[in-house]
DNA sequence: ATTCCACAGGAAGCGACGGCCC
DNA sequence: GGGCCGTCGCTTCCTGTGGAAT
């Protein structure tokens, strides 16, 4: 332990000692030679025995890996039997919140529906499509055109850009050919602009087969299947599976069984996996951020040259990836979206209580709206803006009555400001705000 | 019990824009 | 190329709301 220490003071000073030459075109230059990639492919390896099982992307190749899921996979089973009949099965919907397993079990249930399938001669195509990569009907068409030449003729379509109504006369044309049952997966379905496309698919009938595809659609979204037309909720209200978030326990295990398999023996001091359960469970019981929580710590740890997981590594991991969440969201909002986060944050830290309200924003708002010379958007415009914040988690909003003084949403600050401010003064319409401005506009409004 | 405030948020509509289709 | 249609961002108008003040 002592040579640990010894070490990580080492790199300190030698971090310390570096001096940054010159940075131009992406390419820099180092007085010390210790920051080579090669040192530290050829340093020891002390965390990481299998890395690739604590990264998101990772699927068990085997059913009996997935923790705490066994009755979603019966159910699952079960609504797909009729596949042992040479009968299309019932259309599925699945849903449940993010890092529920949603995805990753059906993935297993498929395969092993596939290989049991083989063995009992029954043909079956199973097409997995990732809406979110689509993100329209046509795209979505396309993927699966894609997919069905592949099956039938080994080889992927080349020409791209067909209209709707050319991918729907392909679709048809190439399920026709197909022999057997069909089972296309639409992952985060939510994501299409259109569903529609869910009754076109299902109102297919194959002239080979006389069976419909089978549909598994999978979402994030609990009010999914409220927001269809009618015809297309009857389509889909055949099968229903919901995941349920993971509790602290599950999550124990769940990180547990990887710890095992990933790490190193003796790495993961003993309060680290109950510690990212616990703060994993307490938001959504979300198993991909807490794998990823887990995998963070590590290479944190193994930045600090350390050969042990502690509970302060977690800690800062947890920080990091805040960090990163923070700035993709804020980096993607509009000017109008970035202006009324700037204002919510100034406010909230000039006042006692930390926090604002909606005419509070508004009329600083309006102020630097004006400096900036960007439109002055209506105060309800603002107020649904404020939401959308809330929704993303950036802000908390919370709607307060004061009586005979009106009622008024209540805005304070999720995360830290400093963060927040810093990645919003990056915009270079925001970035002149910066310094005196923010506070003599603030004073502007409260004389 | 009634009044009143400062909004929240629903509904309808508008203009810009992009994709599709003939 | 032009018409059609859906979507998006926004405005205007409106009703509803909780609770302190009267």
């Amino acid at each position: 332990m002592f040579q640990m220490e010894t070490e990580t003071i080492a790199l300190n000073e030698s971090l310390c000692n570096t001096m940054y030459i010159g940075i131009s075109d992406g390419d820099y230059f180092m007085e010390n030679s210790c920051y080579s990639i090669e040192s530290m492919w050829d340093e020891e390896k002390k965390i990481f025995l299998n890395k690739a099982l604590v990264k998101v992307s990772y699927v068990p190749t085997n059913i009996s890996d997935a923790l705490h899921r066994e009755d979603v996979i019966r159910k699952m089973q079960r609504c797909l039997i009729d596949v042992s009949k040479n009968l299309a099965p019932n259309n599925i919907i699945v849903y449940g919140k993010m890092g529920t397993g949603k995805t990753m079990i059906t993935k297993l249930v498929l395969n092993d529906l596939e290989k049991v399938a083989a063995k009992k001669r029954v043909k079956l195509t199973t097409i997995y499509i990732s809406c979110e990569d689509a993100n329209s009907e046509n795209g979505v068409l396309g993927l699966i055109n894609n997919n069905l030449m592949f099956e039938l003729l080994g080889k992927f379509r080349e020409k791209i850009g067909n209209s709707i109504s050319r991918n729907t006369f392909n679709f048809k044309k190439l399920f026709n050919e197909l022999d057997g049952i069909l089972i296309i997966v639409l992952d985060e379905i939510d994501k299409i602009k259109n569903p529609d496309l869910i009754n076109k698919l299902a109102r297919s009938i194959s002239e080979k087969t006389g069976q419909p595809p089978c549909l598994i659609c999978i979402t994030n979204d609990i009010n999914f299947k409220d927001d269809l037309k009618g015809h297309t909720k009857s389509v889909l209200a055949e099968s229903e599976i919901q995941f349920n978030p993971y509790n602290a326990e599950q999550l124990n295990n769940i990180l547990d069984a990887r710890v095992e398999k990933a790490f190193y023996p003796g790495v993961v001091v003993d309060m680290v996996v109950p510690l990212i359960s616990a703060l994993c469970a307490q938001e959504n019981g979300d198993a991909r951020k807490a794998i990823n929580l887990l995998c963070k710590s590590g290479e944190i740890a193994e930045e600090k040259l350390k050969n042990v997981i502690k509970e302060e590594d977690v800690r800062e991991a947890n920080d990091r990836l805040e960090l990163d969440r923070l700035t993709s969201i804020i980096e993607t909002l509009p000017t109008q979206s970035k202006l009324t986060l700037l204002t919510a944050s100034v406010l909230s830290e000039n006042s006692p209580k930390n926090e604002c309200t909606t005419g509070e924003i508004y009329n600083i708002y309006k102020q630097y709206a004006h400096l900036i010379d960007i439109d002055i958007l209506t105060q309800r415009r603002i107020t649904d803006l404020i939401s959308e914040l809330d929704s993303l988690g950036i802000i908390n909003a919370i709607v307060k009555s004061n009586g005979r003084y009106g009622k008024t949403k209540v805005i304070s600050m999720q995360g830290s400001k400093q963060i927040i401010r810093h990645v919003l003064l990056q915009d270079y319409r925001l970035k002149s705000l910066e310094g005196n401005l923010l506070q003599n506009c603030f004073r502007n409004n409260l004389n």
